[in-house]
DNA sequence: CAGGCAAGAATTGTATACGATCCAAGGCAT
DNA sequence: ATGCCTTGGATCGTATACAATTCTTGCCTG
């Protein structure tokens, strides 16, 4: 095994993670090739581990694999979009409620510390990283809620919104700070079930308000547009 | 590749599917060894295929892989076991009430072939198939709702349901035969929201109810009892 | 010059070989 | 006789080799 490449070694969890987190940070776009080829060489691993690594993200509907042609990053539809969305909406808000019948101060003080780097990435600039925190925020709730069956399909499920958002979020510009973790991390703080509840439904709205779900982009399109716009 | 096993030949996802079908069947249980040879020679695939496979059903939670060590049907615990249903009775009921919306007539008349077949499969004595159908309803009902991201949820928990079942349920001689599933047809037929969704929800809970989740099945206190009891 | 066809390159799918780890049985020392 | 160590077999983890498929590109024909 070579060892030349960039970052050297790691198990197929490991690639997961790595690819894993490129999507959520915008690194690597819907529709994007991975060969396997290319990606075993840039983290110094085989095929096998490589191949393994994608059929999980598959799995978890991150990557869609065309047989004898590859993996790619998946592109939600329409339809997907919204499912996704109203997944978390039967999901989230009970979860937050039972997070916030259980949080304790150390829980609240991780939440904390997560909504500062959120911040601190904001403020820097790194708009794929905070989008990112913005996500794993979502995940440590259900931790929080201790219902690790529910936290592994919220995993999921923000995983697949990052897709969502790279397709059809609508002003890229605006800053998406809005301080609902604020206000949810305030009522978990104050174990206030009803509250969190509520909050976290209305925030699910704000998101999906926040989506353009009419249209859905085509390559043809885009590529017409990249040449002749 | 040698082709003399018993059923030969097959990709990744029919091993699964038939591993999977057979712990829906309770044909093999918690606990058990999943040999990569023995599997492999048994549908007549190479290691390779076999290794897919299992890595799949260890992501949906019906196979534990221990590494260096071999994978293994899954035994929930007694959290998981409330987790998992927990989980169906976020997801369900207000999937039953979508479904109800939307039911066609042809909907309804595959719900109610369904039925018939589990039917059948009680009178004909097989229990395990009976099971198994009982648990394929409800993805149906998902699948009404015209639910994509939902029912690969509900896929997901009705496999865990069945270790569940196989591990904690009570009386096993109990013929599972609650008209429940007759009741939800009803309300679908009849475009009955409320009604769908009540009915689902109690259903759950008397499923949860049938089953003993104080104390966990070790596997030494089985055995002590084996030997002592 | 356009369109179809064919050969070659590149990429994926699968099987197998090899190394590493774990488990069990047997021998030796205490 | 008991406990520890060693040795052998079996099983898993990974890499690689080969076969199958697809895509590209250049050529030929109309």
């Amino acid at each position: 095994m070579k060892v030349i490449g960039p970052t050297a070694g790691g198990s197929a969890e490991d690639i997961t993670a790595r690819l894993t987190e490129a999507v959520h940070e915008h690194r690597i776009q819907p529709g994007m090739k991975l060969s396997e080829d290319e990606v075993g060489d840039i983290f110094g691993v085989s095929r096998t581990i490589v191949r393994q690594a994608l059929r999980e993200m598959a799995h978890e509907g991150l990557v869609t694999i065309e047989r004898n042609r590859g993996a790619f990053v998946a592109k939600p539809s329409v339809k997907e979009a919204r499912e996704v969305f109203e997944a978390r909406a039967l999901l989230e808000p009970q979860t937050a409620r039972a997070a916030a019948e259980r949080a304790t101060k150390a829980d609240v003080a991780r939440l904390e510390d997560h909504i500062e780097q959120e911040h601190a990435a904001i403020a820097a600039g790194e708009a794929g990283r905070a989008l990112k925190l913005s996500g794993v925020f979502h995940v440590e709730i259900a931790r929080v809620a201790d219902q690790h069956t529910i936290e592994t399909f919220i995993r999921q499920l923000i995983s697949r919104s990052s897709l969502v958002i790279a397709l059809y979020w609508q002003r890229k510009n605006a800053l998406c700070e809005s301080h609902a973790h604020h206000a949810l991390l305030d009522a978990f703080r104050d174990n206030d079930p009803d509250t969190a509840e509520d909050l976290m439904k209305g925030h699910l709205v704000d998101l999906v308000s926040q989506l353009n779900l009419r249209d859905m982009p085509d390559d043809p399109r885009s590529l017409k547009e990249a040449l002749l716009g």
